[in-house]
DNA sequence: ATGAAAGCGCTAACAT
DNA sequence: ATGTTAGCGCTTTCAT
């Protein structure tokens, strides 16, 4: 096929100079109308559309925002990553995306990917800024990115590497408020099962819940590692219920989890959940992402707001772009205990609202 | 922040040209073990990685696939972005990411973005190929990306456009098989929600369907749209659910409407889901995507396996991209009917596998 | 095996 | 308002 039209060739067609093309497609730049439609046709006869590799070559910005990603099987991270691509393209960028190998019963090593390390590629790319929504990260990751001066955000995540910004819901405050709600329902059991041990997310969840219960005057929960995956929730909650002590509340480090655990709980142990009596379990997670209201799980949650968490990551991201010398900053988004009827609820609690079926618009 | 350091940096620092330095970072170039040892202990100290963006205005190859998807709240499609991203990078090629805009009650629109077309952007930045896995798509895109000579593959839908290849799960035949087990199943009173109207995969399937019914000497099917959301497809199901002469069983033309389904015709009206008996209804859907397997729902579809369809839309564009004159292919990758609890099965029919609860490795 | 030189397609001074 | 010029950082002949 032939090779692209180049601006020069739009130039000879039209009778001008390459560097009047050039202008015609550079917004706010001074072309007559005349010369700018001749142009415009010339362009479009030759199928013209100016070559943004070149071009970042010559502005040294790419406008490409590099986002790594673990897994994209729990829904809040799709859910994500769909948010912030529109914002980024609204904005003029455009997102470059990284799966992180899973290396099976391992963590997810966003260092390696085919061979080559995700960060390598990220940089070779000239990523303007890079986004890490993987729940897992090395150092490496970020002292490279620091050294590249390629400004970087974790989302739902934090580090104490230098330079690193971050975007979280409410980890610790969840965290408590799920102890206590599943304190104040008369929970004597309380379970917890984290996400990752690296993960700084399902580390600071489980302080808030284990300080509320210590507030409540109970013990420290009975505790299982579910890795963030179905597979190995189903794992951990099967170990927590086989116990002869076995909990009467679970709180999940995330509802992806959850849900796994509520299908062990009822199909495999005859529980019910959310209820009261021996064969009664509580369940409750973290996110209200998608499936959390469905009502076949009806999942008691603590949200953590997909839209501010976005928006508050790209905030950074152009500030940090517009401002390289500003320092890192942590930004923690609030959510909110959305009672569903996963879990019993304290006495006196009012009754959820109904059951959210899918409606409204769209 | 100081610039990037450049292969003549590196050059300098290891007391030798730039053209040395690229070779040392050409897979196959001939330099002698000494002299690459120097450059790259340089690179090394410098932080020097080659610019990819430069590398490609002269190779003409961005080695960047464009994949434009329009939602990703149906599971499927993350799951397929995931695989596909995962194995591109394996191949050496990074994943350029667009996302269509939603008008609310329309279709997704690929066309716009932020106001600028999504093709406009695909083109600019050179992308040497491009996945369309939106479930619309303009002519125009198809067009102009065979003027740029930019290969492209369609995946999960087809189109009459020329030159444009795509890969598709077996939508006539699994319409069928579901057609087919519902008659044999004994349902008097079948449905279909359909997808988007202009959808051909929800066409396709939808004409399978109902040629399996009139082999079965059953009328056509009642008839609602769910436009693949989970609100429209609640909205479908009570239009259905309210009349008269409701349907026993429903087709959904993919899982993520089958399960809003599910919990509308549960919850709204309270029926029992794939039982025998007046307040009884079978849903079947199409996928075989994540939830469709969760103990919840349980549903009974038709599979359409992930691995190989991203696997022939890999191979695709690779060959495509070797040889841009070969013409484009159809390729339909085989799915097979999932029979689980969703749907009342035939007479005689063994049961299906026990429930499936996570497990496994990972 | 190594270096010098010529661009890839574009933007950004700098003239005019 | 328009054209000229000089690169951006790299690969690729072509010499040596």
């Amino acid at each position: 096929p032939a090779r692209r039209a180049t601006a020069h060739d739009v130039a000879r067609r039209a009778g001008t100079s390459q560097s009047a093309v050039s202008r015609v497609f550079t917004p706010g730049a001074s072309v007559s109308p005349a010369l700018r439609e001749r142009v415009l046709a010339a362009a479009r006869d030759l199928g013209y559309r100016p070559n943004a590799i070149a071009r970042s070559l010559i502005t040294r910005r790419s406008r490409l925002v590099a986002v790594a990603m673990a897994r994209l099987d729990n829904p809040f991270y799709p859910a994500m990553l769909e948010a912030l691509s529109d914002r980024l393209q609204r904005h003029g960028y455009q997102v470059l995306l990284f799966t992180a190998d899973h290396p099976p019963g391992g963590e997810p090593a966003i260092e390696s990917s085919g061979g080559e390390p995700v960060i390598e590629q990220v940089l070779r790319y000239q990523a303007d800024a890079v986004v890490l929504a993987a729940t897992s990260l090395s150092s490496v990751f970020a002292r490279e990115c620091r050294r590249a001066g390629v400004p970087a955000v974790l989302f739902n995540r934090v580090t104490d590497e230098p330079g690193l910004s971050s975007v979280t819901g409410d980890n610790a405050r969840g965290g408590h408020a799920i102890g206590a709600f599943l304190a104040a329902g008369g929970h004597r059991r309380p379970a917890f099962v984290a996400g990752l041990e690296a993960s700084s997310t399902s580390r600071d969840r489980e302080r808030g819940f284990g300080a509320a219960l210590r507030e409540a005057g109970l013990g420290p929960p009975l505790r299982a590692v579910g890795h963030y995956t179905r597979e190995g929730a189903a794992a951990a909650i099967r170990a927590l219920l086989r116990r002869a002590d076995r909990p009467d509340a679970v709180f999940c480090a995330n509802d992806h989890m959850a849900i796994a655990c509520i299908e062990v709980a009822r199909h495999e142990f005859g529980l019910r959940i959310g209820g009261d009596g021996a064969d009664a379990l509580s369940v409750v997670g973290f996110d209200d992402a998608g499936p959390a209201a469905w009502p076949a799980y009806d999942l008691t949650t603590f949200s953590q707001p997909l839209a501010p968490m976005v928006d508050a990551t790209v905030r950074l991201l152009l500030d940090a772009l517009a401002t390289p010398s500003r320092p890192a900053r942590h930004v923690v988004i609030g959510g909110a205990l959305v009672v569903r009827g996963s879990a019993r609820r304290p006495p006196g609690r009012p009754d959820p609202p109904p059951l959210p079926l899918p409606s409204g618009p769209r």
